[in-house]
RNA sequence: UCCUCAGUAGCUCAAUGGCAGAGCACUCGGCUGUUAACCGAGGGGUUGUAAGUUCGAGUCUUACCUGGGGAG
C-alpha cells in the first residue's frame, strides 16, 4: 500500500489537525481543498495553471468519464493522470451522486442502479463491482466507492435503508477492489440523523478502510445541521485516518469543516461560481458584473497575488464577463481556485499554532459572515 | 416632384379593431461529491406627429415628419 496518513498537529482547543496524505503521485497537506475536474478537466484551466494555484489533487468523475469517453480509453491512454496531463495525486468519486442528482430516469435495485445517460439516453448498469472496475482502469490514487446519497429531507427510515445499502455495497467495493496502489475511502452516510451517522461510520470501520468520506451533506439542510453531524461523527471516526467531507467548499464551511475534524475538501463552488462571475476576496464575496466595478481599477482583491489580481482590474474582469470572452471564466477560476488554497494554507497554520478558532471569528469578521 | 414600402422598449422585431409582448442589451440575485461560459428576477413604452372613424385604434382614414427603394 503506497497511501499513507499522517497527522502532524492536533489543535489543542478544537478537533481540527494538521497532517499529510501520502500517495503514489505525492503528497497532500491537509486540511486540504480539491478542486474538482469532472470530466478530466478543471473546467477553463490548463493542469499547469491548476497546480499554480497551489491545488495537490483533484477529484475526477467515475459516470462522467464512463460515460465520455469511456472508462478503457482512459485506460489505453495510459491512465486519467497521462490522459489529462496531471502528475499529482487524483481522486476519483464514485458516481453514487450523479444517481441521486440525476435521479430523472433511474432505477435502484439492491445489487445496483439501472441508469439512463444523460448524454443519450442509452441504458447502463451500476454495481459497487462496475464502478471499481471502472476506477480502477481510470487508476486515481483515492477512489470512492459506490454509494447511496439520501435526499434532504428524507424519512428517517430511507435514509436508514440508504446508510444500510451503502455499508453492504462498500464491503463489496472493498472484496472487488484489487489495485494495491489505490486507497479506497468508505462513505458515511445517514443523512441528518445522529445515531444514522454514528451507524454508518461503526459499520464502515468494522469494514475497515484508509480513508472516511461524509457524504449526504451539504444537499440542501442548514449549515448549523451540517456542523452538527461532522461533531457526531468527530469522536467516532478514528483519528489516524483522513476524513473527506464531500461536496463542500464555501470559505465560511471549509473552515468550520476543519475546526470539527474534516481534513479533506471538494466543491464546484470555486469554480462555477467564478464562470459566473462571483469572486472570493477576504472582504466578501463579489460579483464581477456588477455595474459598480465598470470604472475599478484596481485587482479583484488587493491582498491576493493571484495571476489575475497581480495582472489585471475588476474593471477588466467586468468587460470580459460583458462581453462574454473566455479569458474572464479563466481569470476568474484562476483568482478563486488560489483563493481557497491561501484560505487552506491560513487554516493549516493556525492550527499549528493552536488558534483556529481565533482565525475563524477573524475571518469571519473581515469576509461578512455572522459570527 | 411623383410612386411605393416602412416607422412599436436602447437594438432586432411580434401583436383578428379588444389587457402592448419576445429575444438581445441593461440592473441585480442564486449556485456546495458539475447535466451549469448556467438558471432566475427586475426596470424599461405618449406604438414618428396631429387630427378623424369607432363603444374601443399599434392596427382603419387623412395630412405632415423621418428613413429605405423606385420613377422622372
Amino acid at each position: 500500500m503506497n497511501f499513507s496518513f499522517e497527522t502532524w498537529h492536533n489543535d489543542r482547543h478544537s478537533a481540527a489537525r494538521t497532517g499529510v496524505v501520502h500517495t503514489p503521485h505525492g503528497d497532500i497537506l491537509t486540511p486540504a481543498f480539491m478542486p474538482v475536474g469532472t470530466q478530466a478537466t478543471v473546467k477553463a484551466m490548463t493542469p499547469e495553471e491548476v497546480e499554480n494555484t497551489g491545488a495537490e489533487i483533484l477529484l475526477c468523475n467515475t459516470y462522467h468519464l464512463y460515460l465520455r469517453p469511456g472508462h478503457q480509453l482512459v485506460k489505453e491512454a495510459g491512465g486519467l493522470h497521462r490522459f489529462m496531463n496531471w502528475n499529482k495525486p487524483i481522486l476519483t468519486d464514485s458516481g453514487g451522486f450523479q444517481v441521486f442528482s440525476l435521479s430523472g430516469l433511474r432505477t435502484m435495485q439492491d445489487d445496483g442502479v439501472l441508469f439512463q445517460s444523460h448524454i443519450d439516453g442509452s441504458r447502463h448498469f451500476f454495481s459497487p463491482e462496475k464502478v471499481i472496475e471502472i476506477e480502477e482502469a481510470l487508476g486515481a490514487d483515492i477512489i470512492m466507492p459506490f454509494d447511496v446519497c439520501s435526499p434532504w429531507p428524507c424519512e428517517k427510515d430511507a435514509v436508514e435503508q440508504a446508510l444500510a445499502r451503502t455499508t453492504r455495497w462498500a464491503r463489496r467495493c472493498k472484496q472487488a477492489h484489487t489495485r494495491g496502489d489505490q486507497a479506497l475511502f468508505g462513505i458515511v452516510q445517514g443523512g441528518t440523523f445522529a445515531d444514522l451517522r454514528r451507524r454508518s461510520a461503526r459499520e464502515l470501520m468494522d469494514i475497515g478502510f484508509p480513508g472516511y468520506s461524509i457524504g449526504g451533506l451539504s444537499v440542501g439542510e442548514d449549515k448549523p445541521l451540517m456542523y452538527e453531524m461532522l461533531e457526531e461523527l468527530d469522536p467516532v471516526l478514528p483519528r489516524d485516518k483522513p476524513r473527506y467531507l464531500m461536496g463542500v467548499g464555501s470559505p465560511d464551511c471549509l473552515v468550520e469543516g476543519a475546526l470539527r475534524g474534516v481534513d479533506m475538501f471538494d466543491c464546484v463552488l470555486p469554480t462555477r461560481t467564478a464562470r459566473m462571475g462571483t469572486l472570493f476576496t477576504w472582504q466578501g464575496k463579489i460579483n464581477i458584473r456588477n455595474a459598480k466595478f465598470e470604472h475599478d481599477h484596481t485587482p479583484i482583491d488587493a491582498a491576493c497575488d493571484c495571476y489575475a489580481c497581480r495582472n489585471y482590474t475588476r474593471a477588466y474582469l467586468r468587460h470580459l464577463f460583458k462581453a462574454q470572452e473566455i479569458l474572464g471564466a479563466r481569470l476568474a477560476t484562476w483568482h478563486n481556485l488560489y483563493f481557497l488554497q491561501q484560505l487552506m494554507k491560513k487554516i493549516r497554520q493556525a492550527v499549528a499554532e493552536d488558534r483556529l478558532q481565533q482565525f475563524r471569528d477573524a475571518f469571519f469578521v473581515e469576509y461578512g459572515y455572522d459570527l
